[in-house]
RNA sequence: GGGGAUGUGGUGGAACUGGUAGACACGCUUGGCUUAGAACCAAGUGCCGCAAGGCGUGGGGGUUCGACUCCCUCCAUCCCUACCA
């Protein structure tokens, strides 16, 4: 009697069977190691489909490699710290520690019902004080080694709730919350000096061969190292020079104007005697600082009536004050050509300032259209026309420094990572403030400076400053009355050591000796989103930890894969200030084709974007568990498309990969694998042999180079659509019986890693006789002279086009192939033989015939 | 604004090194089974055309015997843009 296939019972045989042997606890062996990890999440309380796909590739990925032989560490933690709990305490009145650790039970829950093979012993969560210790003592050794500083620096302020405010929670300009415009104000804030390692984080990017170009070119770029001039303008009747940075000195002639920031020094100097720039600074003050908004907002200047003088020409060129330049990049100020920069050339033509071409173009109507941003032979430059740019630069470096103070330098895009927050839900940094030792840290002994517990929460944002009792203490140095620093770390900062802190778990120390067996890690999982911050941060405290002796390796992830985004449809209501609230999807209506939320508001659509708690478009999970059971999510997710593409989510075929698992369950159920082989096969056994050692040797390569599990699943299924019905009956012959087995076999093993469960069950069926555990551990290998064929189809072409194919031979000379190619009815029809001008033979492929 | 990607049937996608475009699925159509439906099974399914044949990989142009693949250009969508993680 045949047993219909129940995904709950088959998935909780499995996960019991994996639990009672503890089949994931990595310990250190002879065998070769392999660690694979994925990002782990941020406790929101739900799992959405981003995390399904990128928990799905890692254990995809650990469960193969355990099956080739490798001793694989695949753990799982909480990245528990950010906004959103602070938001839920607000919200729901809970305290942010209650909302996380109820939410890490959710998603724990969530996780293992997907059966992902995880080393549960290894669990933490970064909220923890057993974790966030460790960082604050390693804070202090990189404060002790000079790479912490504290400078000031700009946040979103909002004077309504007195708090300051993310960019995400900045909407056009208004807090998210309290509708408030927003202020910039500036801040003090700690710092840590990751431009001193720019040079070695670029370098290392040319050994990072695992990793997608994509993200390299990404980081370089973020890096952004340029080699320009900075030198000085003298300024008509003023005391001070103008100092500016440009990667085109080469176009100098060009320079019409000059800009600077809009608090830059010399700004800010005029503010007090020129009322109009008062006004204009006070005026483009309230913007984000996110760079997006600066870079997108329109461009805007005053001119400051001062002059610059052109260190060649001697002309006057007027300074300007724009809304776009960065204080933090370069000096601040900058040279304007807008002859051959764009952005330049929009602000010349808005403000009507000249326009100079003096780089040779073949551009008909040279600098009127917009600017020529090409390098090229100089022009309109006195002595330094019909030079290129290296000598261009080189002289025109000669004269500057000898008139102009003139400096080359080299020049980074990144700056110093800001690693202050004014939060509550953070690891506290360890400095105490006294009025007389100044800044000092917490000692080694009394660390971890933990978290005060909250007892009321108010309405605003939540940060440490309201902790009076806590932030009381005495100077370590000096005994006297003095208070703790409130700001807490940037939750980059637990991001950037967990994978080491797994490899190397201990009560005694940051980092144990095993992390040196565990380390690199050697595949990374996680969503194309984290391509430059976070993983930028990452490979930095890499470094900072190596030099600290607390590694061996300088680099972290040997291989990367980068997810594409699951994106979903997002949806929002307006309120009658224009202020958008999401919504979740389920909680809609649709009326007439017309949505609305429950209180009968319209609905307005925002498009596709990715999973996002903040946009509430996340989709659980949890009904299709329930419903078709994780192998069929696993497989679907793996299925429908490759991991590195963007995935418009929809769930329209997840039936198509349920139904494929009953009819694998109904073709392998009942079955026992316990024919020998035969001496001999005949020609259809022999096809499907062929067929299902080819599948294999594609498969391996599919799961190991190219990360392409679509076409894995794909190929299976090709496997077993290609078994001829005579072979499943109940009379057929022991060898055709014998290759189905095989087929199956092979089917099991490759699925096994995408549809662990109901593989395993169906294996111990199939293979009774067999240790279970032994499934998991072993990988077929395919026999090569299985796969070689006789026979080729040779496609034939007139002029590029297929006119008809043929089975050849491949014993057949280049000759005989034409001949059989000519004589095909239908290509016969397409050519007259004297026509033929050029004949290409493409071997054991196609012959094209050129008329 | 800048940086990085993506674009192929009604839908998700395949085509791996310039060599058969549409594998494998979803959906749909027809038929079988069924009192009926679901499930399941079988056949068909890029578009136009009765057919011969033609057209077809976001649009336009180019290189090549041959282009989804290489080059130029334009468009659309997504991710990042330093305080979402």
């Amino acid at each position: 009697m045949t047993e219909a296939y129940n995904p709950k019972v088959v998935e909780k045989a499995a996960q019991s069977f994996w639990d009672e042997r503890d089949s994931f606890a990595a310990k250190e062996s002879k065998k070769p190691k392999y660690y694979c990890l994925s990002m782990f999440p941020y406790p929101s309380g739900k799992l959405h489909m981003g995390h399904v796909r990128n928990y799905t590739i890692g254990d995809v990925i650990s469960r193969f490699k355990r099956m080739q032989g490798f001793n694989v560490l695949q753990p799982m933690g909480w990245d528990s710290f950010g906004l959103p709990a602070e938001n839920a305490a607000i919200e729901n009145d809970v305290s942010p520690k209650e909302w996380t650790i109820q939410n890490i039970d959710a998603m724990r829950g969530q996780l293992k019902s997907l059966g992902f093979s995880y080393d549960w012993n290894r669990e933490f969560a970064t909220s923890s004080p057993d974790y966030y210790k460790w960082e604050q003592s390693f804070f202090n050794q990189l404060f002790d080694q000079g790479l912490i500083y504290k400078k000031e620096s700009e946040v979103n302020w909002d004077p309504v709730d007195e708090t300051v405010l993310a960019n995400e929670q900045v909407i056009d300009g208004k807090g998210w919350r309290s509708g408030a415009i927003i202020e910039k104000k500036k801040i003090d804030q700690y710092f840590i000096k990751i431009t001193d390692y720019a040079d070695k984080l670029l370098e290392n990017i040319q050994e990072l061969n695992g990793w997608p170009n994509q993200v390299k070119l990404m980081q370089e770029n973020w890096i952004g190292k340029s080699k320009g001039l900075e030198f000085n303008f003298h300024i008509k009747d003023h005391n001070n020079a103008l100092r500016v940075f440009t990667t085109r000195p080469d176009t100098i002639f060009g320079a019409t104007y000059c800009a600077v920031a809009m608090d830059h020094p010399l700004a800010i100097s005029l503010i007090e005697s020129n009322p109009k720039i008062r006004d204009f600074i006070e005026n483009n003050k309230n913007i984000t600082t996110s760079e997006a908004a600066i870079a997108t907002q329109e461009k805007l200047g005053i001119d400051t009536g001062l002059k610059a003088i052109h260190p060649f020409t001697n002309e006057d060129i007027p300074i300007w004050i724009a809304n776009f330049i960065l204080m933090d990049y370069g000096t601040g100020a900058v040279m304007c050509v807008p002859g051959h920069d764009q952005r330049d050339w929009e602000f010349a033509k808005k403000y009507s300032i000249s326009i100079k071409q003096v780089i040779e173009s073949d551009q008909d109507n040279g600098v009127s259209d917009g600017a020529l941003e090409d390098k090229g032979i100089l022009i309109n430059s006195k002595q330094f026309n019909g030079l290129d740019f290296d000598d261009a630069f080189d002289s025109i470096t000669k004269e500057l420094v000898k008139t102009n103070n003139a400096e080359v330098k080299t020049n980074f895009r990144l700056r110093d990572w800001g690693i202050s927050r004014q939060r509550y839900w953070g690891c506290p940094i360890p400095i105490i403030h006294c009025d007389d030792c100044g800044p000092v840290k917490v000692p080694e002994t009394d660390l971890p400076v933990e978290l005060p517990e909250i007892d009321n929460i108010s309405s605003k944002g939540l940060n440490l400053s309201t902790f009076s009792d806590w932030m009381a203490v005495k100077c370590p140095k000096c005994s006297k009355d003095a208070t703790r620093e409130t700001d807490t770390f940037d939750t980059f900062f637990e991001s950037s050591w967990y994978f080491a802190r797994f490899a190397g778990i201990s009560d005694k120390e940051m980092i144990s000796k095993e992390a040196n067996y565990w380390l690199p890690v050697d595949q990374y999982v996680g969503g194309i989103e984290h391509a430059i911050l976070h993983l930028l941060y990452a490979r930095f405290f890499n470094i900072l930890m190596h030099e600290n002796k607390l590694i061996h390796n300088e680099e972290p992830f040997t291989k990367l894969l980068t997810q594409g985004m699951v994106l979903a449809d997002a949806f929002y209501v307006l309120d009658e200030a224009g202020n958008k609230t999401w919504l979740n999807k389920d909680s809609l209506e649709d009326k007439n084709d017309e949505l609305l939320d429950n209180s009968g508001n319209k609905v307005f659509k925002d498009g596709m974007s990715k999973m996002s708690k903040s946009k509430l478009n996340g989709v659980d999970p949890k009904e299709m568990i329930d419903k078709y059971g994780a192998d069929t999510v696993r497989l679907y997710m793996m299925f429908t498309s490759p991991p590195e593409q963007t995935l418009e989510w929809s769930e329209n075929a997840i039936e198509g990969s349920y139904r494929f698992i009953k009819r694998f369950w109904t073709l392998v159920e009942g079955r026992s694998n316990n024919i020998e082989e035969p001496s001999a096969f005949n020609k259809e056994e022999e096809t499907l042999r062929r067929k299902s050692h080819q599948t294999l040797k594609k498969v391996l390569k599919d799961y190991e180079e190219r990360n392409s599990f679509n076409t894995v699943i794909a190929a299976v299924m090709e496997l077993i659509n290609a078994i001829p019905e005579s072979f499943k009956k109940e009379d057929a012959s022991e060898s055709q019986k014998y290759c189905l087995n095989e087929a199956i076999e092979f089917s099991l093993k490759i699925l096994s890693p995408i549809a662990p469960h109901v593989t395993l069950e169906l294996w111990s069926k199939f293979n009774s006789s067999q240790d279970k555990s032994l499934f998991e551990t072993s990988w077929p290998e395919f026999k090569e002279n299985l796969i070689l064929d006789d026979n080729f189809e040779l496609i034939i072409q007139v002029n590029g086009k297929v006119r008809g194919k043929e089975k050849i031979e491949k014993t057949l000379t280049e000759e005989q192939i034409k001949s059989i190619a000519l004589s095909n009815e239908n290509v016969s029809k397409h050519l007259q033989l004297d026509n033929i001008k050029k004949v290409i033979y493409v071997k054991e492929k196609l012959i094209n015939f050129v008329i």
